[in-house]
DNA sequence: CAAATAATTACCCAATAGGGTAATATCATT
DNA sequence: AATGATATTACCCTATTGGGTAATTATTTG
């Protein structure tokens, strides 16, 4: 079994680093049902030759000089479409993570990543999947559905949420927006002393010191 | 190379199906890194045996009879937190996928799915990715982010807007973390009028009018 | 050398924040 | 009718904030 007679995924590496370069190409040609077809050391020669060479799969970085590995991969849907797109990096910033996914990418590595599981992913994103990184698999996924919207599975089992009131939320809402407790009462139409009353309340929930945590939480956590 | 020596990943069908079941144990079976150590024709036993075998994976049905795959997904996260679920379905309903990966699953494959490809996708999900089928990966991947997210990416690209110094870098830190200006100060070793002035350029330079804004903006801009 | 930038310190002052406690009023549930 | 959760209001108090202006050092840059 698993004797695959298919033609190898091809691939290409974007990195600026020549050594991550040298060093992804050799753990990647270990495989036989991988190969490695070009590399690029910037966006902009990434580009070309993944315009000429039209491979399976490419390996970008992220933190690349002038263009960033972002604007190529969102350059990459018009020009190879065809052409999945890893992005590799350092950190699991949120955003960037969400970013990179939302402008085509089908997978988010960390660098620390062993190359046996390079490989999976590699050959994963090539049969059309996507991966994410378990380090920020979860948050992705958490991004998605709250289970309240899944009113036909409401059996509640949410135990991890802060339970905010409305209200709660509405004042969560204006303190993020860098609203002082007199301007949440003017806004909510009720006196300050509600307002400090609601915030007060919203510290100890979210178990914060201060208003500026608890910004903070809310804008992590998608309070808000 | 690839020479793995690890225990097999170890996972649990639960599936009505008999047939379906005998298919899924033999062709995981092939691989020496799987083993399937249990079956469940429903999810009451499923729960049951996983609760008791703790598997590195499950093989999750969402069509059962009695507690439906999704419930089971959701319980299991509270009773196995560390078995990682795949959605095993044979249609992509587009609100039931979002309910399964909103409830925890890691995973959602079609069941015409080939025996390597769920080989991969287990050993994926064991190491704690997120998979998903390449007829659904893009339906879920449109659902995060939108155009919002783009003007991240050009602030990005084009060079940093804000232009921070190092050390109010390190002050917009301690901010973000809900450090009042005494402890800043204390921490930095600097008297409180030095918290205080750097603070202070730190929101004009932001163009924002106090601190909690400013955390936010660090957050969302990832200045910090 | 001179100019600009960054970091540091200092003072004043009005406004705000946050903690504590507690009294109402409302509403849904029991 | 009673319970509990939520929203609302109020008062006290101290610490903190943010704005303004301005002086002193380094360090870098022209």
């Amino acid at each position: 079994m698993q004797e695959t007679k298919k033609k190898p995924v091809e691939v290409v590496l974007v990195e600026d680093y020549k050594l991550t370069r040298v060093g992804l190409r050799m753990a990647l040609n270990e495989f036989d049902e991988i190969e490695v077809i070009g590399e690029a050391e910037d966006a902009e020669k990434g580009i070309e030759i993944i315009k000429e060479l039209k491979p399976d799969v490419v390996l970008m970085d992220l933190g690349l000089p002038g263009m960033s590995g972002l604007e190529a991969t969102q350059k990459l849907q018009e020009i190879a479409p065809d052409s999945k797109i890893i992005i590799l990096t350092s950190h699991g910033q949120e955003e960037e993570v969400l970013a990179a996914l939302g402008t085509g990418a089908k997978a988010y590595c960390l660098k620390d990543i062993s190359p046996d599981t390079l490989a999976l992913v590699v050959k994963n994103v090539a049969l059309g999947g996507c991966w994410l990184d378990p380090d920020i698999a979860n948050y992705v996924l958490n991004t998605l559905p709250a289970p309240e919207n899944l009113n036909f599975l409401s059996t509640n089992s949410n135990l991890q949420k802060v339970q905010l009131t409305e209200r709660e939320i509405e004042v969560l809402r204006l303190l993020v927006k860098g609203k002082s407790n007199t301007e949440i009462a003017k806004e909510l139409i009720v006196s300050v002393h509600t307002a400090k009353a609601h915030v007060c309340s919203i510290l100890q929930k979210l178990c914060v010191d201060d208003r500026v945590q608890a910004a903070v939480k809310a804008v992590k956590e998608h309070l808000v």
